[in-house]
DNA sequence: TGTACATCAGTGAACGCGCGTTCACTGATGTAC
DNA sequence: TGTACATCAGTGAACGCGCGTTCACTGATGTAC
C-alpha cells in the first residue's frame, strides 16, 4: 500500500533509532544492568509510556541491543578481514583477532552484554544467533581458504584421540559449510577462539591486573594461535608490530 | 581479654555464617544481580537493618561471595591437584582442568560473579586478589614441578618472539616465584590458562549452543593445551575417559 | 478538493513493587567493682 | 555473689528512590469516498 513512505512512518523509524542509539550509550556508561526504559525515554524526551509504541517490554530492547552489538563486532571483523590481502592468510588472522580485542577495549560494556555473564532472567531469542556467529565463522572462513590453497600445515604430530560425540559433530560440521576442512582444524580453531575470548574477557574483566602485560601477552597469543591451527605466519609486509595500545 | 569465646561472640560467628550462606544461596538461584540485603535479612529472620551489624554494606557482602567462590573453586582445584601422583604431571593438569569445568558447572552463578561481567558499580578490593590467583598458581605448580624433574618439553620449534614489555614482565615473574620455569612455558601457561577458561565461559554463557558437545570438545582442548604447554600425557592409569557429564 | 472516519503516537496519572540505608529505641548480654 | 554500668544485637518505622507496565485519554496524521 503505502509504499511512499509517509511522513508517520519516517518519524517512527527515525525515533526507533533514536531510542536504540541512546540505549546504547546508556549500555556504554553504566552496563546493561544499570539500563532502564524510563531512563532512556527520559533522555529522548519521551514519556516512559511513549516507548513501549516501539519495543514491547524492556527484554526486547535489550535484544536489539545485544543484535546491535553482535552486528558492530562482526562487521568490525570481517572489515579487518577484508583489508588483507585475501591469499594473506596469516595475516588475516591476526588482523581479525586485533579487530576482537580493539572492538572489545572500545566498548568494553557491549563486549560484556553479548559474552559476560548472561543477562538474569532475560533469555536470548532465536535473532541472535546468526549474528552471535560471524566472529567463529569468519575465523574458520580464513582456515578455509587456507586449506583449499594449500596453505594450512600442523607443525607437530597427530592429535589426541577424540571422543567419539564431538568426533561426529566435527564431521557433519565440516560437511555442513566446511567443505573438507580437516576435523582436527576444526577442533583447534574452536580452542583457538575460546583462548581468543578468554584472553580478551580476562583482560577486560580485571583478571589479568598486575600480573601481565596485556598487550604483549595477546600479541603472543595470537601469533602462537595462529601457528597452532596450522596457519603460516603474515607475509613480511603485514608483520609489522601492532599499535600496541597500553592499558 | 575474653579469650574464651563469650555466647555473644558465638551468636555473631553463627549468625554471619548463616547470612553468608543465604546469601550464597540466593546468588546460586538467581544470580548476583538479584541478591538483595532485605531478601537476605528475610530468609535469615532479621530486620533489614540488623544486617548492618554484620556487614557495612551490600558491597560488603557481596566482596564476602567473591572471596569465597574464589576460596571454593580454589579448594576444588587444589583437591583434584592433590588426589594425583605428584609425578604424573600430565594427570594432575587434567584433574585441574576438569575440577574447574566441574566447579563451573554446579555453581554457575559463582562462576558467573567471579569469572563474568563484572558487577556494576562495584569494585572489587584488595582481598579478593589472592583467592584469586590460586587456580592460576596451581597451574603453574605443576609446570613447575614438571620443569624441576625434567618433564617439561615443547614438541614443536622456538615460540615467536616475545615483545620487549611482555618479556620484561615474564623474567620479573619467573624470578619472583617461577624459579627458573622458561618464559615460554610461562607464556603458553597463560595462553592455556585463558582457553581453560574461555572455554568453559562459551559453555555456559550458551555460546556453543547448537554448534558443538561441550564435553568433548573439552577433553580434546584440555589434552592439547596440556600437550602444548609441554607435558606429557597422564600416565596411563589415570588417562582413562573423564565421567564426561553432557550438557 | 473536501469531508468523515480510522489509525496511532504520545500524555499523564497511577499501580505496586523492592531496594539500600538511617535512626531512635528496647532489652538482653557482658564487665568491673 | 550482687549491683551498676557499658556494650551491642535487633526492632520498627521511615527516608527517598527508580523501576516496568497499564490504562483511559487527546490530538495529530493518514485514508477512502
Amino acid at each position: 500500500m503505502a509504499v511512499h513512505s509517509t511522513a508517520r512512518a519516517q518519524a517512527r523509524a527515525l525515533l526507533t533509532e533514536a531510542i536504540i542509539t541512546e540505549a546504547n550509550q546508556q549500555l556504554g556508561r553504566d552496563g546493561a544492568a544499570a539500563l532502564s526504559l524510563r531512563s532512556v525515554a527520559r533522555a529522548v524526551g519521551m514519556t516512559p509510556s511513549a516507548v513501549y509504541r516501539y519495543f514491547a517490554s524492556r527484554d526486547e530492547l535489550l535484544t536489539e541491543l545485544i543484535v546491535e552489538a553482535y552486528g558492530s563486532i562482526g562487521a568490525a571483523v570481517a572489515g579487518a578481514d577484508a583489508d588483507c590481502p585475501p591469499d594473506d592468510v596469516g595475516a588475516r588472522w591476526l588482523a581479525v583477532c586485533r579487530a576482537v580485542r580493539q572492538w572489545a577495549r572500545d566498548r568494553p560494556h557491549e563486549y560484556a552484554l553479548v559474552y559476560g555473564s548472561p543477562v538474569p532472567g532475560y533469555r536470548a531469542p532465536r535473532r541472535t544467533v546468526v549474528p552471535a556467529s560471524r566472529v567463529p565463522l569468519t575465523l574458520l572462513g580464513i582456515l578455509r581458504h587456507a586449506h583449499e590453497s594449500g596453505r594450512l600445515q600442523f607443525p607437530d604430530g597427530p592429535d589426541p584421540a577424540l571422543p567419539a560425540s564431538w568426533k561426529a559433530e566435527a564431521d557433519r560440521m565440516v560437511l555442513d559449510f566446511m567443505h573438507g576442512l580437516p576435523s582436527r582444524a576444526v577442533v583447534r580453531a574452536f580452542m583457538a577462539w575460546s583462548q581468543l575470548f578468554g584472553l580478551v574477557s580476562f583482560e577486560l574483566f580485571g583478571h589479568l591486573v598486575g600480573s601481565v602485560d596485556p598487550g604483549g601477552l595477546f600479541e603472543a597469543s595470537v601469533a602462537m594461535m595462529g601457528a597452532f591451527v596450522g596457519l603460516p605466519p603474515p607475509d613480511a609486509a603485514t608483520t609489522a608490530v601492532a599499535p600496541d595500545p597500553r592499558t
